[in-house]
DNA sequence: TGAATATGAATGAATATTCATTCATTGAAG
DNA sequence: CTTCAATGAATGAATATTCATTCATATTCA
């Protein structure tokens, strides 16, 4: 009986629920990225979502849990899109840490909006633990990932500290996409990318040949 | 009379007005580096100033008003922390250049603190337009004076894009600050901050001591 | 004493949440 | 094949809450 019952409840939720979860996901990132955390409000999102604002709670307990929700499609949007393209780029080191690098920069992951809803998140995290929760599990994933990406490269002895440098250039040059002025491109930002690998990584600079 | 009404208004506040619009100030970025943007209520900001939420309007025109004023301090003070540290490090361009860098991870603009205030607004830059208009006019002096300093290290060549590396690199380390596990000292941000100058200028790598 | 400043309860606008009702889709019965 | 009932989803007006702002009164200063 019991197993019964837990078995419908963990089932699949109807392709048209699933549907429907995802569309306002879609619509809280996009009013996240046009309005940010705070002007966002539940009707805009119904709104944006093409739904009556009363059918949110039938998907979610709340603005809150939304919110989460979406973060946690993000993060898990960026992590799939990296490992994708690290499994994609073959065995060579200096090839994968491209790839990871490629990922940032990527159409889909490294747009404008996407990072400003990236941006939005981190500026509450320390407010909400709810938040710091959703990026912990996937921020150890990712610096794991880094730091093998780079010890491959070059050995575990200073691996540490050069991924460390690598990651956080590649979130800075994140937010020129979001202060900067003249904006600049997605692709400028990605080549200056790869000029930080070269720099950090003198020995492989030719390596890193940017294929897109 | 409408001539001196404005030489009223004009004139040098009292101190004690002086006194009483930075305590607000400091009280409202405290509040923001602690509770972020949305959570933050102008009982809480008055709570924290030792004031009445009645006050407030004496010296500021509303809750926005008052957040702008705070990040034109907040960015004030940066760029003073800069330009001082810069000028005191005499003429040598090395020296310079650690200079700069130095202000970012200072025990008082690189304080956890002040970083998460800057991501808070950052976040919202897209969409408030005030914010952008404080951001901008900073931000052009900045990006001016790190190219300047590159440019005296290794010349105009490619000075505008090491110099993009270098304060990309400076945020995306005061990003780590707030997101990463376990959280990182200043210092070590700070040595990993000298790492990147010996990375990207590897000519003058021997000239990049850490004096503090 | 008069002017300036401080106070905080009252106000009302903004907004998240709830829920009784409506609607569409599916499956069964005739 | 048609009709009818049952289920699940969508709706949005109504409600409750939160919060910035105001202002009549009290207090301090010069």
């Amino acid at each position: 009986m019991r197993a019964k019952k837990v078995a419908v409840i963990a089932s699949a939720p109807s392709p048209r629920r699933e549907a429907a979860s995802r569309r306002l996901i879609e619509a809280t990132l996009d009013c996240i990225a046009t309005l940010g955390l705070r002007e966002t409000t539940v009707p805009d999102i119904a709104a944006r979502a093409g739904m009556a604002v009363g059918s949110i709670s039938q998907y979610f307990a709340g603005k809150e849990a939304l919110y989460t929700a979406a973060l946690d499609a993000m993060a898990r949007e960026f992590a799939e899109r990296v490992a994708d393209r690290v499994a994609a780029a073959g065995p060579s080191p200096a090839r994968r840490l491209c790839a990871y690098v490629d990922a940032y920069f990527d159409v889909r992951t490294g747009q404008r909006r996407k990072v400003a809803v990236w941006f939005a998140f981190w500026a509450e995290v320390q407010a909400q633990p709810q938040y710091q929760a959703v990026c912990a599990g996937h921020d150890r994933a990712h610096d794991a990932l880094v730091e093998s990406l780079v010890s491959d490269l070059v050995g575990p002895a200073h691996s540490a500290a050069q991924a460390r440098l690598l990651t956080s250039c590649c979130y800075g040059l994140w937010l020129e996409l979001l202060t900067a002025h003249p904006r600049p491109s997605r692709e400028a930002l990605h080549a200056l990318a790869y000029q930080q690998l070269a720099a950090l990584f003198p020995a492989h600079a030719g390596e890193f040949a940017q294929t897109e």
